[in-house]
DNA sequence: TGCAAAACTTCAACGGATGAAAACTGTAGA
DNA sequence: TCTACAGTTTTCATCCGTTGAAGTTTTGCA
């Protein structure tokens, strides 16, 4: 199954993502062309779109990952688990893993952050992939709680709470706090999301 | 003040965005091209990026209104006013707003609606437009509550209240609802947000 | 070993975007 | 009214991302 094609292939994208993202670091984003990454990778502009479909998505190689990982979480629901149990299971797995993660690959990961937060094009490609990883969410939800839950109201459920968590982070990052700031503002504002507006007074 | 180099200007303006939108809806987004656009204007296509800083801006020639009147409401918060008093205030003025200008330009607010929900360059921009806004929209609640409320706070207040409404808002249209039921969709979305996720059971 | 499919390259073209310089047009002041 | 200047627009040249088509190389398999 696994035959030299294959492993070409994955070395083959591993060569870009790491061209890519090397020199997005060095030049910037806008800075670096597709034919200086096809280079590096030993590869022709033209293959390139045949592992990502545009300079930005090569920057969200991994997305798709952690939007799985999410929703196998909501697939998880114990019996007795409430909508909002079971949510702050999903943020917490999430948070979890992105400090597990971040051991071996912080460098990157932090690179990457400040990459697409600068970077207008990749701040917009970012929030279309949040928001359609968002869509996938709700349905998960609502698969969740058939009974308890119609689709819009599950739409609701995992918009609040990620649109909260997304902008006090998003502030948090503008601020300039530390990561442990910013992970204790996720959780406040997971917090806010799960009482209620209400309860700011 | 208003001269004729002024006026013209604005002739310009309203020319390329009639064009543009008149265009898009013809042959739709992509297809259209801004050399097209600029000779139905009767400009140059340099001229249209004196007007527009790329091919999508167009379709958002007056987002820029829209946050100020939420940004003017959140501005005018009566002293007893609760947080959760003001920001369903913001989201009932911004819906009535709403329904109030599409009655002369409804087909108009549709078909733009419909484009952008069809084209992912335009959604991308749009997601990118409204996160900016909520940006400035928590600056001004913070703003409204010093005392109350951190930025912090005031982010993930405002990202929950309309990242909830977003979603079930897209929901719905994905669902191809009626306009009313999509209005109840957002008034529900609202509701859950200001009465917290722990409500949902 | 030879063949079919998959992957890659080359080539050409299109369209959005930008910089620079030339041409044009209101505007304000002599 | 004329003129000089500033603001606008056009023209021209160029860059780069993206895509289609056609041909070449590589890999897996009979």
């Amino acid at each position: 199954m696994v035959g030299l094609r294959e492993r070409k292939k994955q070395r083959t994208r591993q060569a870009l993502i790491d061209a890519a993202l090397r020199l997005f670091d060095e030049k910037g984003f806008e800075e670096t062309t597709l034919a200086e990454i096809a280079t590096q990778a030993e590869v022709s502009t033209r293959t390139f779109f045949s592992y990502f479909a545009s300079k930005e998505d090569v920057a969200f190689y991994d997305s798709e990952d952690r939007v799985r990982l999410a929703i196998e979480t909501l697939a998880s629901r114990t019996p007795g688990e409430t909508v909002s149990d079971l949510l702050v299971r999903v943020i917490d797995s999430s948070i979890d893993r992105m400090i597990v993660r971040q051991a071996p690959t912080f460098e990157d990961a932090a690179l990457r952050m400040r990459l697409i937060l600068t970077e207008p094009a990749l701040q917009a490609r970012a929030l279309l992939l949040l928001f359609e990883s968002q869509l996938r969410l709700a349905k998960a939800l609502h698969a969740a709680f058939p009974d308890r839950l119609t689709p819009v109201e599950s739409a609701a459920a995992v918009g609040s709470l990620i649109g909260g968590v997304k902008l006090a982070v998003m502030v948090g990052l503008e601020e300039d706090r530390s990561l442990d700031d910013i992970l204790r503002s996720a959780r406040r504002a997971a917090e806010i999301a799960l009482d209620g507006l209400r309860s700011l007074g």
